[in-house]
Order: structure tokens, then sequence, then C-alpha cells
DNA sequence: ATGAAAGCGCTAACAA
DNA sequence: TTGTTAGCGCTTTCAT
């Protein structure tokens, strides 16, 4: 590091300051093709001591290429997302592919400029949440020219690839499980419907099963926005006074559920003696509560690893299929859903 | 959306389709000059007839302008980090500005390896996480030809901007609320210090301000890994087991403090007449909880907002000089700190 | 093993 | 108001 220029560094420079050629110089920065020995050390040593950054904006341009894929989540507050990020990160990790992260608000319309962005860069694929979008969004998809993926969910028409789960099924799961336990008198609290499609799928899922064994939603809320935990308090709070005779309470999510398992172990309520308390999601912070919560495993750190795995290959093969893969969620009864 | 084309399409072609020379079409898509409103139209429609998304790496490239802004972050598990880029987006919303995250896991190597990455697409601005970097990144810092703005911390050298609180009297701040409250016996459990410069500051900080006082810590632990929630349990066990006449626990988090929080309710334990608890940042899980855990809060959101305004006004007047903010983070007792 | 020329898709600067 | 001409900094291709 001598004197810090303002101008960003160019090839020319490590060019001039080593005696070889730009061709040269580029084909050592890269390891491509035949360099001696010789020149490549004089031109590492010239590009380390001037600290020259490529420009990947001019080599993206001339080469077509370009190592970013685009991960569209509909947030980063709810660590499901984070998760299957990280699934994504530790698999592009060790290849030249690099995750670039956009956030939607649960909006067709961010959805839609994000999107719009980040295939202005000309991603090497999409990674992006949910089956549903808007007109224009499924056009931008279509003709992005590249692997699109999307994830979390599996009950609906796929673009390209897709890797979930189905909520469908997953809700269905769960109130198959409570019904078997003899609960009849079942609540449930979610996110409002409108922002989250894969709850909306999940909650109708459930509903329809419990129909189908003659049981009806004895009662239902949803809220946005504040601390799910404290939610979660206030609305098994409200349920329960207007609906004493609950017998069993489903949450949407795990935080949710968690400030309903700690209100209820407060007023000293016998689980699941009493009431039978199930979340969804299977995050690492019901590890910490008082009892192990009953969740649904809901796959994320797979999904993220296959998405990723999925931009890959069509990377190395760009005539590979699409390929649509459904993995199956597990059920973990934890303390609050067996009678025993 | 006519038939999808296999190749991206270039100005050139919605030029053709609409009759109007490459720079005229270029001009309606930036809203730049002055254009008739007949030929703007007809742009319009032909760029969006053909689904024409613009090649934002050609548009860099010619105008050497990004609109991309750099944010380097440890970790998005830790719920702090989502929140700071939740200010940065929000700030940023308005503006051309993007934000791109690129994640180091704590580590300088993988710190280094981010920011070259993110560096060599020329991004408007660079916000990192902390202070202490490698020679390396910090010689990239000096020549990234943009603005940079550290966060978080502002013990230490700046490189160019910085906005943040001082940890170091964050926890000194912790430990005279502490003695004010006639504590005597304090235990401290956190993560493993060379992994997280701001827990070692408070650390520091905080048993400095102990021994001024007189006051030895009495018993300490160290974490990485696991359910943060759990852990807090775990230790909190484990350090009472063998310390048990300590009077107050300071957790270098929340989520720890939480953990700790609800293992001593369920074992009945008086808080804060036999424990005082105290944890750190003020995260919205707290809300949830049985009890206020008391804590400090450490202006994610606005330290994110603050990072985002010094990148825009940067961007509108380069000559700006450095800027340096320290933030006042705010104790909040809660119930577990004051003795009535 | 190395170099020279052309051009990736756009925009700045100037001309008409 | 519109068009023309040069590049931006690299990589591709082809020569040497």
């Amino acid at each position: 590091m001598t004197t810090p220029p303002r101008r960003p560094l160019t090839l020319r420079d490590v060019s001039e300051a080593s005696g070889v050629s730009e061709m040269t110089v580029s084909r050592v920065l890269r390891n491509k093709g035949d360099v001696s020995e010789a020149t490549r050390a004089r031109v590492q040593e010239a590009a380390k001591r001037l600290g020259y950054v490529p420009n990947k904006i001019a080599g993206a341009l001339a080469s077509s290429r370009v190592n970013l894929v685009a991960v569209v989540i509909p947030s980063l507050k709810n660590m499901v997302f984070p998760e299957v990020l990280s699934g994504i990160s530790e698999t592009l990790e060790t290849t030249a592919l690099q995750p670039v992260v956009g956030v939607t608000d649960y909006g067709q319309d961010k959805e839609e400029k994000v999107l719009f962005e980040m295939l202005s860069w000309r991603p090497a694929g999409v990674i992006v949440a949910g089956l549903e979008h808007s007109e224009t969004a499924q056009a931008m998809l279509h003709n992005a020219g590249c692997p699109v993926v999307e994830i979390m969910d599996t009950d609906g028409e796929p673009i390209d690839c897709c890797v979930g789960i189905s909520h469908r099924r997953a809700g269905r799961h769960m109130a198959e499980a409570i019904i078997a336990q003899g609960y009849r008198r079942v609540g449930f609290m979610g996110t409002k419907m409108p922002l989250d499609h894969r709850a909306r799928k999940r909650f109708e899922g459930f509903t329809r099963a419990l129909g189908k064994a003659g049981i009806e939603m004895a009662d239902q809320e949803f809220y946005s926005g504040g601390s799910a935990l404290a939610k979660g308090r206030e609305m098994t709070a409200a349920m329960l006074g207007r609906t004493p005779d609950l017998d069993f309470l489903y949450y949407s999510n795990d935080m949710i559920g968690a400030g309903g398992l700690l209100y209820l172990l407060e007023k000293g309520i016998d689980i699941p003696g009493r009431v039978g308390l199930a979340g969804f999601n299977g995050v690492e912070l019901l590890e910490g509560l008082p009892r192990r919560l009953a969740t649904t495993d809901a796959c994320r750190r797979e999904i993220g690893q296959r998405a990723a795995q999925m931009v890959l290959a069509r990377q190395l093969d760009a005539t590979l299929a699409s390929e649509v893969v459904e993995l199956e969620p597990s059920l973990d009864p934890g303390d609050t859903l067996l009678r025993t």
C-alpha cells in the first residue's frame, strides 16, 4: 500500500507496474491459461503491492458471466429466512457463486421492484420464496434467462425449479395428530392471512382436516406487527377468556406459540392436560423453553441447500430440466401434544 | 410478453421496436433530458411489451455509477443485525441506493473475502460492523474510493465515518447501576471473547468499573454455539451451583439473559430479591417474557439509519468530511434490577 | 507463453 | 428534442 489513489486502479495500472501486458495480467489474476511462473509472480506482487481490486462490472460485461445469485425473501425478522439463507450460503461457500439478498416485506409491489432491480444485474440464478407472484413478476422470472428456484412451498405451479414443503399437508398432519389425541375444541392463532401465503395454506389444510373429522374450529384470531412473543400471550389470554372450553391451541408460528406457552405456565394451567399446544417451524429458540412446544420442522436449512444446489447444477449444465422437490416436514410432539 | 427470448434484450431491441435511437430510449428509461411526450410513450410501450430489463452492468460501467451500498455484518442469526439492516433499508428505501448484505460469521478472513468481493462491484458506499479489521481489510477500506461507515462501536479508530455506541461505557454504566443497588457478588455470562469485540469491550468496561468500586467478579462463564436461550439456562444453573452466594447476574446478550430468567423463575427464586439480572440489547423478544429483563438498548435501528444517511450525504456531496457519532444507549432497569 | 484488436451494453459529451 | 461518437475496464478470439 503506497499512496492511496483516488481513482480506482485498473488492470492497466498493474500492467504498467509489472511490465506485462494487460492480457497476461488478466490471465494471472483469474488463474487462466498458461503463464510462466516468473511472470505470474511479478504480476501478483504488483497487484498486491498496489492493492488492486478487479472491477467485476467490467469483467461481467465483457464475459457476460455474473457470479451473483439473487435471493428474494419476505423478511429478515422472522428467523426462518435467515436459516434458509444459511443453507444457501453454506452451499455456495465453496463455489464461485455468491448470494445477494433482497427483502420484499411480504409485498407484491416490493417483490416486483426487488426482482427488477436484481435481474438488472443479470444474476446467475434466482431463488425466491413462495409460488405467488404478480403477473409482472412472473413474466420477469420467465424471461430471467437464468435458473429460477421457488422455495419454501410446493402447493402451486412453479415457474421453473421448486423445493419446499406442502403447507397444506403440514396443516393437515397437525390436525390429524390433534384429533388422534382426542382434542375436540380447537383454537387457531396466526398472522393476518393476505401477508403470508404459507401460513394461509397451513390454516386451510388444518381447518379442512378438522372439518373432515366433523370438528369445527372453535375460535381463531389473527395478528400483525408487534412482538410475536407478547402477541402470543395476549391472544392466548383473550381467546381463553372468550372460549374457555378450548382444549387445544394451534399457533401458526413457534414464537407466538412460545408466548402462549409461557402465559399458560404462569397461570398454572396444566399442559397438555387442560390445553394442548402446537406451533410451527421448529426454531432453535424452543430448546430453551420450560416445556418443549410441539411443532413441525419446516426443513428450512435443507430447503436452502437444495435450492443452491439446483442453481449450481444448472450453472454447470444449462440444459438441465426443471426440478420440483417436495420435502417431508417432521412433526415433533414435544411435551405439549401427547396425552399420556 | 410475446415469445420469451433466450438472449437478454438490449437497448437496441427496444430502439428497433420503437423506431427511436438507442440514446433516446436510454433517456426515456432513465427519465433524463428532454424527450417529447410522444416518443416517451412509444418507447415505454415498446419496452414494456418486450419485457425489457436494463442491464445495470453495462450502465454502471459506462457511467461509473453504482447504486449499491455494501453492508458487512457478522451474522444474521443474532437478531441485532437484521434490526440494523432494517434501519439502513428503510432509510435507503426512498432513494436510488440499495443495500447489499455480506456476512462474515465473525471471521476476519471471511470479512476480507466478503469485502474484496463487494468492493469489486464498486459500491457507492460501505457500511461495516465494528472497528477491528485485518490489515488487508483496512487497506481495502482506505482505498475503497467511496464513503466507509463503521457501525455499532465507537471504541477505536475509525477509517472514515463511524456511528455506534461505546460498549465499554455501556458495560461501565451497567456496573455502576448494579453497585448503586447494593449488589456485591456479581457473575458474568457471555460469548467467547475473541469472536465478538463489542461483547469483549462491554465485559472490560464492566469489570473495570466493578474493580474501581473494590468489587471483584465473583464468577464468569463463556459459551459459543447452541441455542442461546438454552445456554442461558444451563450456564445460570451451573454458575449458581458452584457460586451460590451470587446476588447479580450480568448477561452479555438478552437471549441468554432470558434463558437465565426463565430458569430462575421456574426454580421459584426471588428476582431481584435473591438475584438481580440484566442483559444487553433491548430486543423485542423481552416484551413477551414473564418479567421485563433489565437491559441496555443498543440503538440498533438508529445506528442503521444514521449510517445510511452518512452514505447518502456523501453521495450528494463527495467532499464532506468524515463524521463520528457516538449514540447514548439507555439503560432500562425493567423488573430485575431495582431493589425496591 | 504472450500480445493485439475488437467489443460486451450502456451513457457522457457533443453535434445537429 | 434527437442523434452521433467515444469510450467505461475488462475478456474473448485470434495472432505470434
